[in-house]
DNA sequence: CCTACCGATCGGTAGG
DNA sequence: CCTACCGATCGGTAGG
């Protein structure tokens, strides 16, 4: 009896998703949420409680995926030093296979109301502390630039990756020839490790 | 008599401007904006046809700024090649001076309806594909490196730079210190100066 | 999980 | 630049 219970809750979270990605939770009405997950508005009302409690079980699941996904990372990172393609991939890969995640996290990353934010620092805020450790003891261990900010660093790849996600392909026809989003997640890589990388000694050797 | 229609239409837009970019052009009330401009909601529609038409005219005045100022700083960087710090710089000193502009302009390439995306393609798509052009004819002088994708390079550094301008300060608390603003975007400028420029002498020579 | 209903607010128009 | 009004829709509750 939670089966039916729960596809009914995992149906909204699908389409409260999507819709709130596409138009922003402020302008998305909990009605047509409803209506795409095939209830009536007062049933949805009665499983999330209010349309903020919506919105949070929706970020949620994405919060739920990153808590169990960084340590991960980083622990699979830790024998050989943090591996920058690893983890950009990662993010890449996570909301390539649904755009819709980058759309509602840019989103979330403007609005962001108080309790989005504490969520988001409670969840993740110690694994990207944990991040930024590991990127300060490559730079002692000499692997990392020195003139690398470690915490600024860490966000501005973040903001970067999400943002290219999320926009990367309504923007491009501003150039010729128009860039690929994977052209341009390809170059976010090619400049992260760049940036953040000493050179080889093939480079240093001119 | 221009003189008063001015003033109230210039009130209109710098308060549709705050409030489109806090809560979303489709989450924000045409009663609001004209509550805080000191008018009542009809004049607003008197003056702007629709909310549609606030959206565009909203939009269009950023846009002003930079089919102005882009070919100005195109042109003064064609006297030594393009200067990425000074573009950067030009971008942040802009959005700095009112970082409701960020948030409504990374809003709206989220959104992109499509005759924002026509107006921006048509009055900035030229400059844009003029300074790719550049950064092409300085790898082919040797000052650029060879493996930077110029098109996917320019619309990276503009998302990173919107996103850090819209949302820089609302993500800090995940790290310890918190970056700043100032040291988010620094870290943007030598970002790109390391992955775009070719290595100094002083650091090829080790 | 539903029907029926609440007051409030939405964008826009009529008419002056 | 306004008052007065339109039908439609908003989030949420009562009651079952």
């Amino acid at each position: 009896m939670p089966d039916l219970a729960d596809d009914v809750r995992t149906r909204v979270l699908r389409e409260a998703t999507r819709l709130f990605a596409r138009d922003g939770v402020g302008a998305t009405s909990i009605q047509d949420v409803a209506a795409a997950a095939g209830i009536r508005r007062p049933t949805l009302i009665y499983h999330f409680g209010s349309k903020e409690g919506l919105r949070q079980a929706v970020l949620s699941t994405l919060v739920d995926h990153w808590s169990a996904e960084l340590p991960r990372l980083m622990a699979s990172a830790a024998s050989g030093g943090p591996r920058i393609d690893a983890l950009l991939r990662a993010l890449f890969g996570y909301f390539l296979e649904d755009r819709d995640r980058a759309r509602l996290v840019l989103r979330e990353m403007i609005d962001a109301p108080e309790p989005v934010r504490d969520l988001v620092r409670t969840r993740l805020g110690p694994w990207m502390r944990l991040l930024s450790e590991a990127l300060r003891a490559g730079q002692i261990a000499g692997t990392l630039r020195p003139n690398v900010d470690p915490e600024a660093f860490i966000l501005l790849m973040v903001t970067s990756g999400v943002g290219v996600l999320a926009a990367g392909d309504r923007v491009n026809a501003l150039l010729d020839p128009e860039p690929t989003l994977e052209a341009q997640l390809d170059e976010l890589v090619r400049v992260a490790r760049c940036a953040l990388l000493k050179p080889p000694p093939a480079e240093e050797a001119r």
